[in-house]
RNA sequence: GCGAUAGUAGUCUAGUGGUAGGACAGGGGCUUCCCAAGCCUCUAACUCGGGUUCGAAUCCCGGCUAUCGCACCA
């Protein structure tokens, strides 16, 4: 067969209905993809997947935010500055550049990303083209944002963004999810939903989209309590980690337990370990092959300037390289306090210490007994603003100044005492940190399908065989007639409802030849076929084949549902059976 | 975005300025069958728009998409 495995398992996944391009009656438009059928199911098994190991599991709740969102939250979150590319076109040859680069390497100026479009078009005027040497002359610097935006409303007098990440609607909801968690550090919201970038030029299939699906967890902890609760759980879950320091002389990935990877440094703390292992668990559990599989961190260039430590989960992809398909990252408390400072809420979580903490201080206490008479509807303004006078910024003989209501008020020592004070403290005012575990969900389904992807010669002949696991196939099993005549079909038709019944996704097929139909589900990963046969009518007994192996079992009808359900969860093997 | 190349049933492919053919897949039947068997039969295509021409799927221009190179990838 022809083409690369990405052209062969593309080519599957548009036959067989897992994903398409977009809107093809109208042609299709890059960056979109259609999921078909299989593919939706299976997506949602994914989703489904996480939302066990992370909404379940680990206690995150899940949230959904608008896909449109306010200006401010973007402006806020560095997006609508630091997400935009000022770029032109050159009138001359046609090619389009990232104007700040071209300022500085033409030598005019050094921080050229400071500048406005205006002073970036002046410099430009006089800089040769970097492909075609003519000088640019005349020339629109324009800003190329990868956000798409939008206006709400009619008479467009707001503008909206779809978001970048669903991360931001986490942020923005922090205080409301504060309280549901009442009040507590550490806790995480997660959420799954589409996200949006206007990328200049999609050109690697379902790898770089323009509307793609992530699932986020942002997990709020203490700034120095970044030990895992749990984190014995994963103390001694081994894996690959390809450090940063590996990768500069590179040296390849070492296998460690998460208790030695923080314990030696390689990972910050243990919450960005705890979340690489479940992480590594999760991508197993949904058919990424281990072995095409590596946790990278981030080098530090290469990582944002806020960030404490960031790694990437990537599969190894028989075109792309590796590629990135999870993010983890402790990204301290930058969105919070980005957020804090534009909306002058306060995002902080107060923390109560375990004792009080009891010391003096030296206060100004106002003497209300000869304010009250003097200054009469005044004196409580007055008495407010000597309480806040720092008392080291009184002069030796007593009296001075304040200011209420834009008034300079004498205050003479008859007016106050300076004495001793024992004040309690009962906590603080703390922002959390962020620690982040962010999934491209399209990219983990690619990926899952090039990694289970097989094609396998047999004695006659070959076929193609998604290796899913059970849970994530789209169609669970599969249940033939032999023939479809002498009630094997009535009776087929039979158990496929008794397994919908049960919660399995079964189909029906009578078409073709027994082997044909074996073949047809081996192509979309369904692991397990059952078929009727004269036997069936006699004894009751079916046969249950395994998508793998190939093999066959024979058992009683009344068993098939609950054997089903137990190899689709994985409590039970096939090899158990036989 | 720029440049190069390409686009024929679901898939692969033949063809060419004058009737678009095959294989596989799919539907219906026959066969009665446990790993793509066979036979009959049916469905189904020239990427879209414009131009040249008596006539365009074929030649020209443009769009779209894909592949490759360049640029881009917070």
């Amino acid at each position: 067969m022809a083409g690369d495995v990405y052209e062969r398992v593309m080519d599957l996944a548009r036959r067989r209905g897992f994903v398409w391009p977009t809107s093809e009656a109208y042609g299709a438009v890059a960056g979109f993809i259609d999921y078909g059928p299989l593919g939706a199911m299976m997506k949602r098994r994914i989703e489904d997947t996480w939302r066990n190991f992370f909404v379940i599991r680990e206690g995150f709740y899940e949230i959904e935010c608008p896909t449109i969102g306010q200006e401010a939250i973007y402006v806020a979150s560095g997006h609508v500055k630091g997400f935009t590319d000022k770029m032109f076109q050159c009138p001359h040859c046609g090619e389009f550049f990232r104007a700040d680069h071209v300022v500085e390497n033409g030598g005019h100026c050094e921080h050229a990303a400071a500048l406005d479009e205006e002073s970036l078009a002046r410099e430009l005027a006089e800089i040769p083209c970097p492909v075609c040497n003519e000088t640019i002359g005349e020339v629109t610097v324009f800003g190329f944002s990868l956000m798409f935006r939008t206006s709400i409303g009619p008479g467009s007098q707001r503008t909206g963004y779809l978001r970048p990440e669903t991360a931001q609607g986490i942020f923005t909801d922090f205080a409301r999810l504060l309280r549901f968690y009442r009040d507590k550090l550490p806790f995480g919201v997660t959420q799954i939903g589409k996200s949006y970038r206007n990328e200049i030029s999609p050109r690697q299939g379902m790898i770089r989209l323009r509307e793609f699906t992530q699932a986020e967890a942002e997990i709020f902890v203490h700034p120095d309590r970044k030990e895992h609760p749990d984190f014995d759980r994963y103390a001694d879950y081994r894996m690959p980690l390809l450090g940063y320091p590996a990768q500069l002389a590179g040296t390849g990935a070492t296998e460690m337990s998460m208790a030695e990877a923080v314990r030696s440094g390689t990972v910050a703390n243990e919450y960005v370990a705890y979340y690489l292992a479940l992480t590594h668990e999760f991508l197993m559990r949904v058919g990424i092959s281990p072995d095409r599989l590596r946790f990278r961190q981030h080098l530090p260039d290469e990582r944002a300037h806020y960030a404490e430590d960031c790694w990437d989960a990537e599969c190894l992809s028989d075109r792309f390289g590796w590629v990135e398909t999870v993010g983890i990252a402790d990204r301290t408390d930058y969105d919070l306090r980005a957020h804090a400072s534009h909306s002058g809420e306060p995002f902080t979580v107060f923390i109560q210490y375990p004792e009080p903490i009891r010391r003096t201080e030296t206060r100004v206490v106002p003497r209300m007994g000869a304010l009250g008479p003097r200054f009469r509807g005044s004196a409580k303004a007055i008495a407010e603003a000597i309480a806040a006078t720092d008392p080291a910024s009184i002069p030796g003989d007593g009296g001075f100044v304040v200011t209420v209501g834009g008034n300079a008020i004498e205050i003479g020592p008859e007016l106050y005492d300076v004495r001793e004070v024992e004040v309690e403290v009962q906590g603080e005012e703390v922002m959390p940190h962020v620690i982040e575990p962010s999934y491209g969900i399209d990219r983990i389904l690619y990926s899952i399908l090039e990694h289970s992807f097989g094609e396998e010669q047999l004695e006659d002949g070959s076929r193609t065989v998604l290796h899913l696991p059970p849970a994530i196939a789209p169609i669970q099993v599969a249940v033939f007639p032999l023939m479809s005549r002498d009630g094997m079909d009535g009776l087929a038709l039979e158990i496929v409802r008794e397994l919908k019944s049960s919660g399995l996704m079964a189909e029906y097929d009578d078409s073709g030849a027994i082997g044909r139909r074996y073949r047809r589900q081996d192509e979309i990963g369904t692991p397990f076929a059952v078929t009727v046969d004269y036997d069936s009518l006699e004894d009751g007994t079916v046969t249950l084949r395994d998508r793998d192996t190939m093999r066959q079992v024979r058992l009683p009808r009344s068993r098939l549902a609950l054997t089903c359900i137990e190899l689709c969860t994985g409590r039970l093997r096939f090899n158990d059976l036989e």
